[in-house]
DNA sequence: CACTAGTGTGAAAGCGATTACATAAGTGGG
DNA sequence: CCCACTTATGTAATCGCTTTCACACTAGTG
């Protein structure tokens, strides 16, 4: 079932010229006469004549392509995808946005894959990507250490907002620290709030633990407290979150003034569970999120969050790879972008408050 | 600033065997002697080798990969992308998510490229995809129809949900028809609601045709009325949707009972503005939506729409592609997918009522 | 003990571009 | 009027892989 397509000695042939001449009108290189590059522009229409990237890229030029590997949730990878609507990630969403964006303004394509953890394919999806690629971007926590590192010895990797700085390629990273902060500080010191719970990511996410961490630290700064059973770990995703409020309830204790949520779908799962078991969000419980995706404005109570902008996250790191490829910036060099506080409802301001 | 790896000829060097040898152990040939494989194996492991896909691709083999071509919005990519949070197409987000599931079931990748309709860019991030895959999938309305043939032309193509079959490719696509009937069917005869309004998408969608085409059948069917000044077109995104029913405030006519809108992102941001205006949903007005995003359950009031599943559309269409590349089908199927009502809140019936 | 059938392996021909090098034609300056 | 120089174009090598073909070996057969 293959199917034939024109060449570039098809597009030469047809031009009477040789494919170094089409090749170098395909480059818009100089030194090629006016009429002569006429005669083979016609035959590349009329033959509708696309390069093939592949030889292009064989070829040793560049692809003018990057790639962006993003995790695909494990569960559904491995059972079967029944529940196929409960975890998707917004955030990754908006980041593939932007990085889109951003490639195509310097003239880029920008492809995106999913990979899945459990590599037990023959065929790698990343071992695709990253070998049709001028270079890659990695979200957070989509390879180890390891992997990555080897990978980034073909070509340019950057990272997105991992904890740690990677010695062998670029990063860029919300400045997580600055974000959690401010929500806390808003809540203690607008709301009083003093006794807080946290509802976080996975221990292996750079991002999780650097929320987790500065959480804390901001909280007794403040002067609030936060017990042990109300530090909730999910893995970013609704449902999880559905789950561990859930078991939460089980337990007698009572619940705290505040659930900061490490990002806003975990908050979305926790609003829900909440409002089910009877609860009244914000009077009765707080709760507030981290990335502002598009849907937290538009909930009830609307989203009280940090906007991290993932599409900007996204642009950043595409900018990124293309400046390692011009070699305008080294290896090592780290990006942080502010991260601000977007004060809505669900920390108990009101609207009149707010707008 | 290039950077070296190993090829297939250090390998064979490494290993003692010709490059051939070593591209028969890669790709699994029978009729190598197992020593030898092994040295192969151990070659690769040392050298960390990986085939490059460009290489492998070129030489005619397949590229075990699949390429998702989704539309990049206007008017982020003409315009600054400042309202960046606005429009992001959770329905697209499912469908990668399907396909690149299925794909990596299948032993293939799954690169999503988002193409934007003004292509005054000199490489095409269609071009750059179409020649590095072995088929793509077209979301709805990211090609017209010259440029998809020429493409069909060079590889197997399958078309997302078009009302148009496509004769050149494959196409799969939700049963719009039956979901429209079963909303208005529903509002009507649970509801007794008779008059109806409606959000639709832009008329150069296929999609969004096929919906109105189907909710102007069934109100007539059902005995319903709807005024002209009802009919509202957005762009599936939420903000327009909520621009539009914004300007819909500003005539003095009275408001429909229900408004029906294309999508759930339109819902959401109809819901909104209803709100902001004082108006009580479902009691004042219902409203619905259509593809069942993972948020819709979650809102205040639940969101009553039909699930597409556009995770399964995705996987269909990844299924699809590959049964034109073995053959197995041939070019012309059409693949329909059933779409069911899930009924919450937002149409006025209570959660007692549903779960 | 020649004779046919596999096996396991290597040599070499592409695949479709880019690009270094070579060549031919046109251009001034002395 | 010739030489050095630029400009336009062609030739051929190259990128890293797959695959066909041919060859050298085993083995099994009559």
């Amino acid at each position: 079932m293959k199917k034939e397509s024109a060449t570039i000695y098809d597009v030469a042939e047809l031009a009477f010229v040789s494919i170094a001449t089409v090749s170098r009108v395909l480059n818009g290189s100089a030194n090629v006469r006016p009429e002569t590059r006429e005669r083979v522009d016609e035959a590349i229409k009329k033959l509708q004549f696309v390069p093939s990237a592949a030889a292009r890229s064989l070829s040793g030029g560049r692809r003018w392509s990057i790639g962006l590997a993003y995790p695909l949730d494990e569960d559904r990878s491995t059972s079967s995808p029944v529940r196929e609507d409960d975890t998707s990630v917004l955030y990754t969403d908006a980041i593939i946005r932007g990085a889109s964006w951003q490639a195509s303004q310097m003239d880029y394509s920008l492809f995106a894959c999913a990979v899945s953890s459990g590599n037990k394919n023959k065929v790698n999806p990343l071992q695709q990507l990253y070998t049709s690629v001028d270079g890659i971007i990695f979200a957070d926590r989509v390879v180890n250490n390891v992997r990555a590192m080897r990978i980034a010895k073909r070509l340019h990797t950057v990272h997105l907002s991992g904890s740690g700085d990677s010695r062998f390629g670029g990063t860029v990273r919300i400045d997580n620290a600055a974000g959690m902060q401010s929500i806390v500080d808003h809540l203690a010191s607008v709301h009083g709030i003093q006794d807080f719970g946290f509802v976080g990511g996975s221990s292996d996410s750079p991002d999780a633990t650097a929320r987790l961490n500065a959480f804390l630290a901001e909280v007794a700064k403040v002067g609030g407290s936060v017990r042990t059973e109300n530090i909730l770990t999910a893995d970013f995703s609704l449902v999880r979150a559905e789950d561990v409020i859930k078991q939460r309830f089980a337990l007698s204790s009572p619940l705290p003034r505040a659930f900061v949520c490490a990002n806003d779908q975990m908050a979305l799962g926790v609003l829900h569970v909440l409002r089910e078991r009877g609860l009244h969000v914000p009077s009765d419980i707080a709760v507030t999120g981290f990335d502002d995706v598009p849907l937290a404005r538009t909930l009830t109570p609307a989203l009280t969050t940090v906007s991290q902008s993932s599409f900007e996250l996204g642009q950043a790191a595409v900018n990124m790879v293309i400046a390692l490829l011009d070699g305008t910036i080294g290896i090592g060099t780290v990006e942080t972008l502010p991260a601000h506080l977007v004060v809505r409802e669900s920390c108990g301001c009101t609207k009149e408050n707010v707008e």
